[in-house]
RNA sequence: GUGAGUGUCGCCUAGCGGUCUAAGGCGCCAGGUUGUGGCCCUGGAGAGCGAGGGUUCAAAUCCCUCCACUCACCCCA
């Protein structure tokens, strides 16, 4: 028998109501901002990937569904939802638009991971991307959204972390004092991090073992370094998210897994326990589309994991609005009452109302049965009478009244 | 890549060496009305116990290996 492959899955009827109602949040969201939305292809050549995201990271390094086809080329499945978008941004020669350019995303995200909870090989994440300006009112305006889409949601306990950490300009002081700070400490943290320091000290700050978050907690701040233009920066991001009151909490030791990301970045958390929190993240990457061949152009976006969403929102248990079924069934006797029941659903359709009409050669009880499961309104019943008179019988699933109409009313009726 | 736990009908669960040709609940199908649902009653279909090997007179029940799933680490959405 087969099975889906590791750390994928299917995702059955009875799922599908999470799954639009997130959907439907996003569109309306992007509404709201005024993203419009972008899909890009689910594979790329395999360099836009490892030059965006970083050669040494780990997505890069040991996660990427890479191989080659055909023809000789190297593909990766999309990794991640950015570098796509920055992609086209460049292709198309977007930056003829209207500075920001905002673009939105809905996409599968194929990484090669041990499956975990709300983690897959898998899994489908949403994103924005606002690429053309470095006002940090955008920045605001980017979290505002991310904030405001959770809240759409009905999803509560939410918590928004935030920090900078800097430019290529001042990063690189920050790494030495961060460096030479843990250089000084490395006989008491854990192996990762040994090893965390060597090849990504940024990393360092998020260890999750408690003698290093102790070293973590009074390690130097990123925000301490950050030369006169982050600062100014980062401070304006701050006081236009007051100026919206959102519940921000600055984190000195919020990084991003992403090499791209440039001062702004943040996370959305829920705050009760478990081990996959970030329900969202972003930031800026000011330097990534220069990095992918494009002019100098700064930029910043927002991507959440829609499995991980959807774990929350059962977790909460946020009501989700049922999915439209059809209206009406039809239930039929006899092979005269079966030929009418054809037409009647054809012609029903065909006026926009739903239909579903009993397959099979059931008795009229299994078809009622039927009827009942799926939650149908209301049941037409034809039989051998109804047929010689031109009639229908029209039953009310919820009241169980039922009357024999002429079969033309019938679409009157129905309304 | 590392560690821990789990693996019995579609789903949930019982069984823990012989009474298992594996039991129950949900769901499904049918009957209880000759043309009528949701409740109730009755019946039926549906697993040979993740796979393979071993121990034993005898294994779903013990052992081994593998596989899968779950959770955690790593990393990330």
């Amino acid at each position: 028998m087969y099975r889906a492959p590791r750390g994928t899955s299917d995702i059955l009827p009875r799922e599908q109501a999470y799954w639009r109602y997130i959907e439907q949040k996003v569109v309306n969201a992007c509404q709201l901002y005024g993203y419009e939305r972008i899909d890009a292809p689910a594979f790329e050549d395999t360099k836009l990937f490892s030059r965006s995201v970083g050669e040494d990271t780990d997505i890069v390094e040991k996660q990427m569904y890479t191989f080659e086809d055909r023809g000789g080329n190297k593909i990766t499945l999309r990794p991640e939802g950015t570098a796509p978008v920055c992609r086209a941004y460049l292709e198309h020669g977007l930056h003829n638009l209207p500075q920001p350019v905002k673009l939105y995303y809905i996409a599968s995200i194929f990484r090669y991971e041990r499956p975990q909870a709300g983690r897959y090989r898998q899994h489908y994440q949403f994103g924005f991307e606002a690429i053309g300006d470095d006002d940090p009112a955008l920045d605001a305006e980017v979290i505002d959204m991310a904030w405001q889409f959770f809240q759409s949601l009905n999803l509560r306990h939410l918590s928004l972390q935030l920090n900078s950490i800097g430019c290529k300009k001042c990063r690189p002081g920050y790494l030495a004092i961060l460096k030479d700070y843990y250089a000084s400490h490395t006989r008491d943290l854990c192996s990762d991090c040994k090893t965390r320091l060597k090849r990504n000290p940024l990393r360092l700050l998020d260890c999750k073992k408690p003698q290093c978050q102790q070293i973590a907690n009074s390690a130097p701040r990123s925000i301490d370094y950050l030369c006169p233009q982050c600062d100014e920066h980062f401070n304006r991001v701050k006081r236009y998210l007051e100026l919206l009151d959102l519940p921000f909490a600055v984190n000195h030791r919020l990084v991003r897994g992403l090499d791209y990301y440039t001062r702004t970045v943040f996370e959305i958390q829920p705050e009760v326990e478990g081990a996959q929190t970030t329900l969202g993240g972003g930031g800026r990457y000011d330097d990534l589309i220069e990095e992918l061949g494009g002019k100098p152009t700064p930029a910043l976006g927002f991507a959440a994991g829609i499995e991980r969403i959807i774990l929350n929102l059962k977790k909460q248990n946020v009501p989700i609005p049922p999915l439209p079924r059809p209206q009406v069934f039809i239930a039929h006797i006899g092979d005269k009452a079966r030929d009418e029941a054809i037409k009647l659903a054809a012609a029903l359709r065909k006026n926009g109302i739903g239909v579903i009409e009993a397959i099979g050669n059931k008795s009229l009880k299994a078809q009622l049965r039927q009827a009942n499961t799926l939650g149908a309104h209301h049941t037409v019943i034809i039989g051998e009478q109804e047929v010689k008179t031109g009639t229908v019988i029209l039953r009310d699933m919820t009241t169980a009244q039922q009357r024999t109409i002429p079969i033309v009313q019938l679409q009157e009726e129905l309304r």
